[in-house]
DNA sequence: AAGGCATTGATTGTCGACAATAACACCAAA
DNA sequence: TTTGGTGTTATTGTCGACAATCAATGCCTT
């Protein structure tokens, strides 16, 4: 039950090298959604052989950011409704738990550390309103402290390493927007207070409300520009 | 959303049998927790390259029964107690949700399925008393047909394709004993009775229960055994 | 013209060899 | 004796080529 501590490793080796922008690519849509997979025309893109690709694909497949099928190939996932609310449940799910489990793993200076982002994210928010990349990173800090805060080592992995690629696919091409930005501050404060008074059964219950309301509004965005 | 209906698809590569053949082996102790991977040594045992070879352990990893660090190796995992207990955190809360799904999801035809199963499973136990391997398969079908149930493609990958190996890995190597192999039975049939009443809160309940007891017994074993 | 079948083409799966990195042993100096 | 450095060895990461499999095209038959 080791599990490096830091949350990515650095990439040391040509596969995670070329599997970070292969990440980024897809979830920034560089890489359509939906379209195919060709080995030997990434390989030439990323002027590789074919044999760290090959480990880079098994990791994209471990992270739900493609599909492969054997003899035949892979695809980029395709979004959708029932698939952001299959995402989404099982968010609610093991955030919650990760909320219960910090509650009374966290030290103080965990804690304290929190809050500190926060009224750190909260000013330089204020100054570039609008600006959506900041949000985004913003959010991503908090939720990433309070799963490692959980201390469970395969909640960490499963959320961090496995899931959240596509949550972020969804909110960077189905876009994060209005008054939720603001929001969303104001119900972390609330998730850390609870943690902070030790009530893992609240911030369990906010937390949930607080992806639930993410999720409503990703979902309006689906319904709205596609389908 | 695909994800192929069935659970596992049949071998069909070189890569895939090997995985098998190393799961089972890691499984039942045969390659020793905590011992390192030779990647020559096992391409040699199962004669074939390293490169299937590689591709089975990038699955290894994902299901959590080795653990790889670049350019030093694999070794194969240590049950501990804090992994036990950690592991079961994730199983209570994501079983739980899978019962609360496969209670509004569950056709009443899969749930009369199920019945006949442990019905049938119950007759082959009573003749096989103490047969652990019957028992073993018994449990895991009716769980997995639960999982299933839930019709969630993220919950249905993570349970029965990263999570379960593990489980099996406790169970194998430390032994199910005593009372808890029939009142098992009548766990999973007051699961099942809960949700052909669609009642997914009181199946929430017991399945954690359920899954509590089984921790609790596997704890026994391992603070009575070693440590 | 429609359907089935074989052939062609491309892609994936596998192999053996090479290069780069890390673990290990040994030796020398403090 | 211990510590630091160094050389060796073994293991992992990477490469290019071959074999097996699947998708597509065109042809033949009904």
């Amino acid at each position: 039950m080791t599990m490096q501590s830091p949350m990515w490793r650095m990439p040391v080796t040509a596969a995670d090298r070329v599997l970070l922008e292969i990440q980024r690519a897809i979830v920034e849509g560089e890489i359509p959604a939906g379209s195919k997979i060709s080995e030997p025309e990434l390989a030439r893109r990323f002027d590789l052989s074919r044999a760290p690709l090959r480990e880079a694909l098994a990791r994209l497949e471990r992270c739900h950011l493609i599909e492969r099928i054997p003899n035949a190939g892979a695809r980029v996932v395709t979004l959708s409704k029932e698939g952001l609310i299959a995402l989404y449940q099982l968010r609610e799910e093991l955030e919650g738990l990760a909320c219960r489990l910090a509650a009374e793993q966290m030290t103080d200076a965990e804690i304290a550390e929190v809050r500190a982002l926060l009224d750190q994210h909260l000013s330089t928010q204020r100054v570039r309103e609008g600006e959506s990349y900041y949000q985004e990173a913003g959010d991503l800090d908090f939720h990433y402290r309070i799963i490692l805060g959980s201390k469970n080592p395969y909640l960490i992995n499963i959320l961090c390493d496995e899931l959240y690629f596509l949550v972020r696919m969804y909110r960077v091409q189905l876009g994060m927007n209005g008054p939720r930005v603001s929001r969303a501050f104001d119900e972390h404060k609330a998730i850390i207070h609870a943690i902070a008074n030790r009530d893992g059964e609240l911030a369990d219950l906010l937390m949930r409300r607080h992806i639930g309301a993410s999720r409503r509004n990703i979902e309006l965005q689906l319904t709205g520009n596609q389908a």
